[in-house]
DNA sequence: CGGAAAATTGACTTACATCAAACTCAGTGG
DNA sequence: CCACTGAGTTTGATGTAAGTCAATTTTCCG
């Protein structure tokens, strides 16, 4: 999982809803009402510690999404690309602060409107909580990551996540976009931006990937990549589409 | 947090429910009507990849969260205790395999009851997502112990997490237990069996903690404690006690 | 008690961090 | 259009925190 912020749930996007699915609303249908906001790179959506008003959607681009310790270290704790939702899973307040990478379209909501929304659809409420899991999954997923992995794995397991999210099979060379900076990524994988690049570059000179420019990547040996990674890199996409799509007015289980 | 899983809320337990509370069900009500069952050490409650087919809600005893990569390596994820829930955030199989550190009482209810039952009350509904929103944050500030913070660091937060857990002034001296081993404690922070020890004995030589025997340990020097925390000893237990008990019915914010 | 498992301690190794150049490249202005 | 600039990145040399390997020592349970 690359971005431990709600996942696009591409499938209930992409598969025809056949005649079987009765999905009368979906989540992202509570934002359709609010105007489409933008923000540039560098600006914040909204800061850690602050009360959590809203609730996100976004629509296209690339948050980071980061806490900084007291003696000034930074933790990037994900990235929330087009597609995804943003704050739902926050009690009071935020608990990260939330940067523009790339410039971001999104709707937002207030989150006692979300919530009401969400809780007077007797439809929504499971696909909320569908979502919320995902999250959680990823969560722990990068839980593993930081406390198991070396520094190659962590990498490998980041490029792989990277390239799943793209859609395309994962069997076959994909080319991916990074818009975020070298640094980001060693803050959000717990190593320094040396060694990401000592370990990026080693993929290069070993032919499982190729950099063009700063921002892509094309990952070229698959099943050797698979294998440095450490065992990260199978498992997310559980098979349960039948949450999102096919019963959505139905409790997971 | 030193556990990930949903935090026992322990406000709502203890604080009277004065005039305005009109907190009509808690949570825990909903498997008063199961049995109590019982878990010796060694047993494992549900493995990781089983198909969730119950929610815990723990009585009393410590349970180790775990997953065993493909190599054999091993990551705790977390412990949990009992007041807790566990298997509430997962979708379709469990994340990780629950294991039983100490003698566990515990009811149970299948999923699909659980989620029925809190669908149907609106009371519980906020409940829910505010347990699930506690549980998100733990895994939010795990990540951070996990990816910036130094052995030391690592250790003493997860005591000072421990020690937060007893409920006591954690500006004044106490003793916690530490049912689990070094091992799990180890593959928790991400260390080894002998840093853990190292640090341990560090912190006695400084007269900073005392050692009783291998499950108990005295934290002596709150203060200098906080300091070796490295900004992880703070900020849990938000002070957002609104939700749980006084305004049970309304959605977070 | 005795014995095995768990924990501690010590000597040594290593993966990653740190420090310090050099290089790349996207803008900017001449 | 190309040189200049500075942030971002790569590469190299060196340091160090934590891991590994190998004995002890402690604990606790029969």
């Amino acid at each position: 999982m690359y971005a431990p912020q709600i996942a696009p749930s591409a499938r209930s996007a992409t598969l025809p809803s056949f005649g079987l699915a009765p999905a009368t609303v979906n989540l992202e249908s509570v934002f359709t009402s609010q105007p489409l906001e933008t923000f540039e790179a560098g600006e914040a959506l909204f800061w850690e510690g602050d009360a959590a008003s809203h609730v996100f959607q976004i629509v296209e681009g690339c948050l980071r999404l980061c806490r900084i310790l007291p003696d000034g270290r930074r933790a990037v704790t994900g990235f929330a690309f087009g597609g995804e939702m943003l704050g739902v899973s926050f009690l009071g307040s935020y608990l990260y602060t939330a940067e523009v990478v790339t410039k971001v379209r999104l709707r937002r909501l207030a989150r006692g409107r979300f919530y009401a929304a969400v809780d007077g659809a007797a439809d929504l409420r499971p696909q909320l909580l569908a979502r919320i899991c995902e999250e959680m999954g990823a969560a722990h997923k990068h839980m593993i990551v930081l406390g198991q992995l070396s520094a190659e794995e962590r990498v490998v397991s980041f490029l792989l996540s990277a390239a799943r999210r793209t859609g395309a099979d994962i069997k076959k060379p994909v080319s991916i976009e990074l818009p975020m900076s070298r640094l980001d990524i060693a803050d959000y994988l717990g190593l320094t931006i040396e060694t990401v690049s000592r370990v990026f570059s080693k993929l290069k000179r070993n032919g499982l990937v190729g950099l063009e420019g700063r921002h892509t990547v094309i990952l070229r040996r698959m099943r050797q990549l698979q294998d440095l990674a450490g065992g990260m890199a199978d498992d997310d996409e559980l098979p349960s589409p039948q949450v999102s799509t096919r019963y959505s007015t139905v409790w997971p289980n």
